[in-house]
DNA sequence: TATACAAAAATCTTACATATTTTTTTATTT
DNA sequence: AAATAAAAAAATATGTAAGATTTTTGTATA
């Protein structure tokens, strides 16, 4: 199964290291606050010491890994707190991204919009047949329609902030689809109700159901277990 | 002189390379696509290879620097569009916290406030005496107002992105002092203004004077000479 | 129990060697 | 002379190893 490739990762040994790191902090299998020892990780990924220090480095000025000087790296820790902040964030950078996009956007975009739409939507029925499956790619057409919400916003920054934000929030959202806290009813339904408004150019309704998507999306459902919070 | 110390950085090797580069490539003395190579700047500012490695790698996350694969490392380029893109966030990113430090902050808070504020009212004194030698404390008494304006948001990556976005924009505003295109006049009348309005919990007023400080701080002023871009 | 010291482990740094890629130069052909 | 192709040079990426420093762990003593 393959995960999402950032500029030309894999060219090197270093991005693929890094990937194979950010894959499986997001799936859980490093949890979070868990020591990253470099000969224990160069044993797992390959690569030398160097390589894997590298692909550290890199993690840790994406969120995903803390580093502390003098005492190495850890899986960036994962709490209810967080998973709040980066909500929170990722609703107003994409509320901004949409409104400018909104603004800016043109043929193009809004048929860009519909496709990723329309990617999300068959993905969505996979997911629901195949929960366990389906979920990376389903998170994959979820993040990449909400990236194209923004795209025409003129932004690169904002952009590569939104990214950000995503990657973080997604140890929290596969999760919550393992464990079926997702009613994808509702997203489904909102999705289209954010389509039409954007067809519509009807930037408030837009940014209303964007914004409920994106809280919904990351809400702790009915079941309390299974925070990622593993003291 | 001394720069602004990131999380312990002065305790590696890299975080004093990092650190001495940053500091370069703000000042404009490693100017916009200058190519960085590893043998130059481990001449210039020591340590090994690998360490000026992970150092640029980690300027390549904070977007001083732009890193392509197999192919090196260069100074980030600094267009007219950048510093619009930088200067745009950077006033939606301090509007949200700000409104939601004014929402949470306390009367501890508010004395930080009023204290960033003296600081910066006496560096202000300063750069006007000698623009060229208080420059770049009134660069980081000007950062640390602002910073301390949404210390209390409660949002640990929204600092972040703060902080991000103002090392960033450092370049140009550092350019720009030394070419004296900065009203302080008009600087400390709004700073005044801010102050008093944030004292006065008038969120909306607050939030108008911040936006026109962020504006009329990086603004391009009479002089058209001077952008950082050198083709 | 608490402190101090010693040992062990891990990280950080440097040095050097090799492989791969990119860029520049040179030579050949049209 | 211009364009293409091959060869050379430069630069980057990766790997191994070894020493220095720091942190953590374990043990003994007060």
């Amino acid at each position: 199964m393959f995960f999402l490739e950032k500029d030309g990762e894999s060219a090197t040994v270093v991005g693929l290291i890094a990937r194979a790191i950010r894959r499986d902090i997001s799936f859980g299998e490093l949890s979070p606050d868990k020591k990253l020892k470099i000969e224990e990780l160069r044993a797992r990924y390959g690569g030398s010491s160097h390589s894997v220090r590298e692909a550290l480095t890199i993690l840790s000025a994406e969120g995903l890994v803390e580093a502390t000087a003098q005492r190495g790296f850890r899986v960036a820790s994962a709490t209810e707190d967080d998973l709040k902040d980066i909500t929170r964030l990722r609703g107003e950078v994409e509320r901004m991204g949409l409104e400018w996009s909104m603004e800016r956007g043109d043929v193009a975009w809004e048929g860009q919009v519909i496709a990723a739409h329309h990617a999300l939507t068959r993905a969505q029925a996979d997911v629901v047949a195949d929960p366990i499956e389906g979920a990376l790619a389903w998170d994959e057409a979820n993040g990449n329609f909400h990236a194209v919400l923004i795209q025409a916003c003129g932004s690169p920054r904002l952009i590569a902030m939104h990214t950000q934000l995503y990657d973080q929030s997604r140890r929290f959202r596969l999760a919550a689809l393992r464990e079926m806290r997702i009613d994808f009813q509702t997203i489904t339904k909102n999705h289209e109700k954010l389509l039409a408004a954007i067809l519509a150019h009807d930037v408030e309704t837009a940014l209303k159901h964007l914004q409920s998507d994106i809280d919904g999306n990351t809400r702790y459902g009915p079941s309390d277990e299974g925070t990622l919070k593993r003291p």
